[in-house]
RNA sequence: GGGCGCUUAGCUCAGUUGGCUAGAGCAUCUCGUUUACACCGAGAGGGUCGGGGGUUCGAGCCCCUCAGCGCCCACCA
């Protein structure tokens, strides 16, 4: 087959994935060890972002080489319906066509947001195919498969059974926006200025007044107390006393509470059990009643005419001026302080009290944290452990109640007549059930989409119906942003522990964000937001792969550059190269032999590509996908490409040529899957698959002469510096005087260096070559040699300096005696060779 | 209020049991159409590893300290 002269990814790359799709190359081989992860499942409906590519690259990497390694291995892609996210985007479309969720049923909802969804749901699957991404499609699993729901009751019912969930009325995290609650976790805790306003209520003697400090003027409608700490003597006389609550006409009692900080503010605090967690604490412990004041559509409500219905912002405008006119505010001060946020909508999330299934999160903590602390699980980088288990050191019960359409249906019923009952049943179809012949109506929320992904390893490997893939539980890796630490990984953990008395995952890696350029997080307000599948028809997946793992460090967030894409392609590029000589220089009919090093340079490319080999392992296996990738790179360009195509232009060997090709490929292949696919697909020799070969084995090679060919390169390498060092482009003759080495080797030098022949000589004449291991001379004429001597000059310098610290470092008792004995050697060593250098120098000096 | 991380060549970053004469990609300079590749080849320049102190035979790596950036967590009104 004839190469074109560049490698052009989109000619070949959707045909290699059909390829390999096709052949069920991605199918788990039900041989060998099992070895899987899991797909962090995207957005079902959406688009993949940068960040997604460098996360199932850093995955596919991994999963491509056990693969190669002959392990059983499985890649499980997954599907999101992402509950929260798309619902937003749903609603926004039932906005554009004049309608709101409050004029069809959870039934119909739920059944318009799934054709939405399906409507789109290929771009995501396509767009992971186009990265190349190895998985085995036909395990897919969406979020909301029947398998995904029934596992996600299962676990529900256990929780249930085991007394873990409980509804509760509490203090929930509410967006007024999108009319459901939130997980503490989804709250985006802002610190900013504000106001603090102190505020005087006045004692019923009309004389005295408490002054209260506050950042919600307009919650003081719903206030039952004033607190103040029991010790502080400020305000003991008032305690058990009740205050006029301004604009209201109400009394309210001052009571003592250790919650208070007498230090903070004015040290009297107004309560307001249904607008504020620590204030329902408190009410709760003073067994005080709890007015709601803000509605849940974030208006005034049970407050005095005048501001009834209006929004807080308003509310708080209006108070104060109210509070002014009866001068009330005694003080208004700046502070800084923390307001939490809606993530998605960016307004301020209300505080409400409302009843919501909750899940008692203190115990699975517990046993997550015994996982962790026992080393059951490693992280990478292994400092993000630590902030896991602060986590799970202070996490809450957990929310478990959203109150929106599309999602996993709650599968609990309450009792019509007795509110308090509440039974477990699945047959959320229903929306009355009977059972024990009273009448059930059923829960209306559906659950965060968390609860079920946190059950995610052990849902897509079927571990609780033992089916096939249960011998892939559990996973090996789970591989995932920084970011999803605590609301992803954690509830993993937590509930894969749980559920199937076992860790869900043995490794945990971490990535970090993808920056743009300039190192700024990508937004779509921002409008730097970088498109893979841009990358992808730009430079092809392998350039885009390639580009985003190199240099690239554990948990550290990073710069996109493109720069690096580029380099991947021309990586790829040379690969592509490598092969279209060394195909045309087999021919069409070649017949593969047993590959066997026979010159140097076949001793040396062995010894280089079985240490390459063995570096990629090592970085892959300690998850340094960049050091990895390098390793690769050079081992192709450098050492491949630079040395062993050149040196076997004057000696070839077929065989020799053909394994150094399908072991580059294999290599390579983890890092660059496309392109060597592709090239391996040419090859005249053999109608496998790359993706099923195995890892290359090593051949025999013989040390020492592996080691000749590394001193042919400093020759080489020497001369190339001398000759370019000197006026002119002349090139010249090669002498020496009886050196086996340049003698045997006279073609193979000739063809690397830049040099017009090499001549045995009586008395070799010119330039004395500076290089440790062979004698030669370069046939320089004197006229010019003087424009060497400057730089002959200055390597001696540096030379002699080199040999200095050798020296100093070898007559250093305590380096002597205390660095380990191979290091002395080699510094030695080092020096010997220095000092030949040396001489060398100095003689050619003397000479010049 | 707690916790974490970063500061290394012009730019973006590697550098994990301390042994480095500190690396890569891109950029820069010089030369080059040699039977694959200009998405190329050969060569070169460029860093007192943020400042200061300490431990050590030896520190980019460990400890202390200062400075500058960034991120995460948190129910103090």
């Amino acid at each position: 087959m004839k190469l074109s002269k560049t490698y052009d990814p989109n000619t070949y790359e959707p045909n290699t994935y059909a390829l390999w799709e096709k052949s069920g190359a991605f199918r788990p081989s039900g041989k060998g060890k099992p070895f899987s992860t899991v797909m962090p499942p995207p957005n079902a409906n959406g688009n993949l972002h940068i960040g997604h590519a460098l996360d199932l690259g850093l995955k596919d990497i991994l999963v491509r080489y056990k693969r190669m390694k002959g392990f059983d291995t499985i890649y499980i892609p997954g599907a999101d319906h992402a509950g929260f996210e798309t619902w937003v985007v749903y609603e926004k479309e039932l906005q554009k066509q004049g309608k709101s969720r409050f004029d069809f049923s959870r039934e119909e909802l739920y059944g318009q947001v799934w054709d939405f969804v399906e409507q789109q749901r290929g771009n995501m699957e396509l767009q992971v195919r186009a990265l190349g991404i190895s998985a085995s499609w036909d395990d897919l699993t969406f979020t909301l498969d029947e398998k995904v729901i029934s596992t996600v009751y299962g676990t529900f019912k256990k929780l249930w059974d085991d007394g873990l969930i409980y509804r509760g009325e509490r203090i929930v995290n509410y967006s007024t926006k999108y009319q459901t609650s939130y997980a503490d976790i989804e709250v985006d805790h802002r610190t900013e200025k504000g106001a603090l306003w102190h505020i005087a209520y006045p004692a019923l003697d009309k004389i005295d007044e408490i002054v209260i400090a506050t950042t919600r003027p307009e919650t003081l409608f719903g206030d039952v107390a004033v607190a103040v700490h029991p010790e502080d003597e400020r305000y003991k006389h008032l305690i058990g006393t009740r205050v006029m609550l301004p604009l209201t006409g109400k009394e309210i009692p001052v009571i003592a509470d250790e919650y208070v900080d007498p230090a903070y503010g004015t040290g009297a605090v107004k309560i307001t059990p249904a607008h504020d967690p620590n204030d329902f604490e408190v009410g709760k412990r003073h067994n005080l009643p709890r007015p709601q004041v803000i509605d849940f559509d974030g208006h005034m409500i049970n407050v005095p005419q005048e501001f009834i219905g209006l929004d807080v912002e308003h509310a708080r405008k209006r108070t104060l001026a109210a509070l002014r006119a009866e001068e009330l505010i005694r003080k208004e001060e700046t502070i800084e302080h923390s307001v939490g946020y809606d993530y998605k909508s960016g307004l301020p999330i209300q505080p409400l009290i409302k009843e919501q299934w909750f899940l008692k999160i203190e115990p699975l903590a517990k046993r997550a944290l015994e996982a962790i602390d026992g080393g059951e699980i490693t992280f990478h980088p292994s400092g993000k452990r630590h902030i896991l288990t602060q986590y799970l050191k202070n996490v809450h019960d957990w929310n478990l109640s959203r109150q929106i359409p599309w999602g996993i249906p709650i599968p609990a019923f309450q009792n019509i007549d007795d509110e308090t009952d509440w039974v477990f049943d699945k047959r959320v179809e229903n929306k009355e059930i009977i059972v024990n012949g009273a009448t059930y109506r059923r829960e209306e929320d559906t659950f965060d989409t968390w609860f079920s992904s946190g059950q995610w390893p052990f849902i897509t490997t079927d571990v609780m119906t033992d089916g096939d893939l249960s011998r892939f539980y559990p996973t090996d890796l789970m591989e995932t942003g920084t970011d999803l630490l605590d609301r992803w990984i954690a509830r993993m953990i937590m509930l894969g522990l749980y559920a199937t008395d076992r860790v869900p995952f043995k490794d945990v890696y971490l990535h970090g964000m993808v920056l743009d350029e300039k190192s700024q997080k990508m937004s779509k307000s921002k409008g730097n937001v970088i498109n893979p599948m841009d990358m992808v028809a730009k430079y092809g997946s392998d350039a885009l792969r390639l580009g985003l793992v190199a240099s690239r460090s554990p948990g550290q967030n990073q710069a996109f550059g493109e720069d690096r894409v580029i380099a991947g392609r021309n990586f790829c590029n040379k690969l592509w190269n490598i092969a279209r000589f060394i195909e045309g220089k087999l021919g069409e009919s070649y017949i593969p032999g047993e590959p066997k090093a026979v010159t140097l340079a076949d001793h040396w490319i062995t010894r280089e590509l079985s240490e390459a080999s063995k570096a990629i392992e090592k970085g892959l296996l300690t998850y340094r996908f960049a050091e990895a990738s390098e390793s690769a790179y050079h081992a192709v360009w450098d050492v491949v490409a630079d040395w062993y195509i050149e040196a076997s232009k004057s000696q070839d060997n077929p065989d020799m040529l053909a394994w150094v090709l399908s072991t580059c490929l294999k290599l390579s292949h983890p890092f660059a899957p496309f392109v060597t696919e592709t090239i391996w697909q040419t090859l005249s020799w053999h109608d496998t698959i790359l993706a099923q070969e195995s890892w290359p084995e090593a051949i025999a090679y013989d040390d020492i002469a592996a080691a000749e060919f590394t001193r042919v390169q400093e020759l080489v390498t020497e001369i190339r510096f001398v000759t370019t060092g000197l006026p002119g482009n002349h090139k010249y003759v090669l002498t020496h005087h009886g050196d086996s080495l340049i003698e045997d080797n006279k073609q193979l030098v000739a063809k690397l260096a830049p040099v017009t022949g090499v001549l045995e000589q009586e008395s070799p004449e010119g330039v004395r070559l500076a290089v440790h291991g062979c004698e030669a001379w370069l046939s320089v004429p004197s006229d010019i040699l003087d424009e060497h001597r400057v730089s002959l000059e200055a390597r001696l310098a540096s030379t002699r300096k080199e040999a200095e610290v050798l020296e100093l470092r070898l007559r250093n008792k305590g380096y002597v005696d205390k660095a380990p004995p191979s290091l002395v050697e080699e510094s030695a060593r080092q020096l010997e060779e220095k000092k030949v250098l040396i001489e060398k120098l100095v003689s050619e000096l003397g000479l010049l």
